[in-house]
DNA sequence: ATCTGGTAATTGTCCAGGACAACTTGGGGT
DNA sequence: ACCCCAAGTTGTCCTGGACAATTACCAGAT
């Protein structure tokens, strides 16, 4: 790896990054970027002196790209083929373009994309604080967090916003529903549910969301953060008693393994443990059995309540 | 991949994983696992059918332990020579060992880490809560979290704690800081300090233990979450006016990498903004010019009381 | 003794190109 | 409609060679 590995070659006139940088950038692996070379002649990077590969921002840009929309469930080979209609296809959901008078926004939501876009964090905290005070915690985590979470990756995924201004917003908003949670009383009756991402996610803001609001049910949550392996999801599901494990999938997981993922922890947690899995990427989990899907978040609190209607009988 | 790659082959005696199941787990790359079995015969996997290799349990075990020592300065030749020599080296910091009758524990770190080994997540909620309160935030962080981290990070790598339990612990005390951070009123006195890491370093804790301390001191914080690209970094301190950027890097950091990574962000940085480097890692960036190591928490007041007296001199 | 410069060993990452299992697609056949 | 099998797709693994960057070592000069 060179010195200048994180950032563009700064004397070639086009920026260029090393195989392990675009990895990293982009999330393809590298013999995924060597075998689409060899196979599909896409992408096609410099070479320096000792044959190493250099790939410049506009490749490296295309490829992020073609992640984005193979992780929506195209197919590679056929992205890899075309040129001009994939702008076509990626423009579907884009072309809003807000023209230029934007004031009609009583909508909270444009109001906090305009504020993260002045960089105005005081007021981009303002605006979300008294949102929460205002519709309280279950109106402002459905009617608010949910849909401008889903704008702001959005906005991230077209261009629209920058990523350091995305993370930004993500940290701001974790802040304020663990701040939401830790306010509400400690909750005492079952189901006790566990709450974590699989490797390789690290989005955590849905699952905080389902947290804020399992938590007002009177759920006892148990939090473990992102990426916990599968193992050691199991062994924290015996040691805590849990009644379910809540997984969070984000539209960025790569689709194909998750259905594979489940099955497997299924398999690992004894059967009266429920599997929930939430979170955009949830409708590749609807292959899997005995596994309870909730693509929305009230659906949570239906499984909830279900979960008690059960027990109730049953004790 | 394998189906059941994220999870031990259930047939043989003896758990095993996959090549990139190992690079997950132990943040070697597959490359450098297959050119140390190929020079120092160590790891030796066992090879499935298709000749693909699986890393037995144990042997994981001893790559964690290789790459903590490595991260610390040993060389690689030399610990893949010894075997009995190396738990030698490495219980120099462990052996206290906790004779039977741990009753002692009027430190909160001790308790602490019994609650965790009990699962008892209401216990630990409370002692962690209870402290904060008794000590205020300063001390709290200073004299409580930071020790605790370390113990935490300690008894981890040792193997005295499962990863499930470090997260949960991780997942609290990262709670904790984020609601004593809200409690504080807005700051607004310079200097404007952003805070993040850089990609690959996922360790957000060290850095809420100082955005906790600086907004105590009136500072106003930029939080920017874990893992921003480093032309992001640039585009946000741009953005925000920083005075100073700050980093923080963990133990579990690759300690060559680190110096390089800044002097290239403190390229990218406008002179006048500083750039602050915190966390276990920073003992790697002291060779860089024109940056500020900060190895411990205090030291990031002292800074900042430094940078308000350099900037009330010149105004 | 301490510094200095140059040679030698160490070490992580890259490359090529072959192989293959898991998955998807696209027809027939019932 | 449904199911099932063949053909195509696709990501990941393999081997073994190469090399630049870093670090260790050692002799000679101060």
């Amino acid at each position: 790896m060179s010195i200048y590995d994180f950032v563009q070659d700064k004397l070639s006139p086009q920026p260029a990054m090393s195989i392990s940088a675009v990895e990293r950038e982009t999330g393809l692996g590298k013999d995924t970027l060597r075998v689409w070379e060899r196979r599909y002649g896409f992408p096609k990077p410099e070479r320096d002196g000792r044959g190493e590969r250099w790939y410049p921002a506009e490749q490296v840009d295309r490829l992020r790209l073609l992640k984005r929309l193979i992780d929506c469930g195209h197919r590679p080979g056929k992205l890899l083929a075309a040129s001009e209609e994939e702008l076509d296809r990626l423009s579907d959901g884009r072309r809003p373009e807000t023209p230029a008078g934007i004031d009609e926004g009583d909508d909270v939501a444009e109001q906090v994309i305009r504020q993260i876009r002045n960089h105005d964090l005081p007021g981009l905290r303002q605006i979300l604080r008294q949102s929460l005070m205002r519709l309280g915690i279950e109106r402002f985590v459905i009617e608010v967090a949910a849909p401008l979470n889903q704008a702001v990756g959005e906005a991230w995924t077209n261009g629209e916003l920058k990523v350091f201004e995305e993370h930004l917003y993500t940290e701001e908003m974790k802040g304020l529903l663990r701040q939401a949670i830790a306010s509400l009383p400690a909750a005492v009756n079952r189901p006790r549910v566990l709450l974590t991402t699989v490797p390789d996610e690290p989005h955590l803001l849905g699952l905080l969301m389902v947290e804020a609001l399992l938590t007002l049910d009177g759920v006892p949550c148990v939090p473990l953060g992102a990426e916990t392996p599968l193992v050691d999801i199991r062994m924290a599901a015996l040691a805590h008693h849990a009644d379910a494990v809540a997984l969070s999938f984000s539209l960025a997981f790569p689709g194909r393994r998750i259905a594979a993922l489940i099955r497997c922890l299924r398999d690992l947690l004894p059967p009266q443990v429920e599997l929930w899995i939430g979170g955009a990427g949830s409708r590749w989990a609807s292959k899997v059995d005995n596994v309870h899907v909730l693509p929305s978040l009230p659906l949570a609190l239906l499984a909830v309540r279900e979960w008690r209607e059960r027990h109730a009988a049953q004790d």
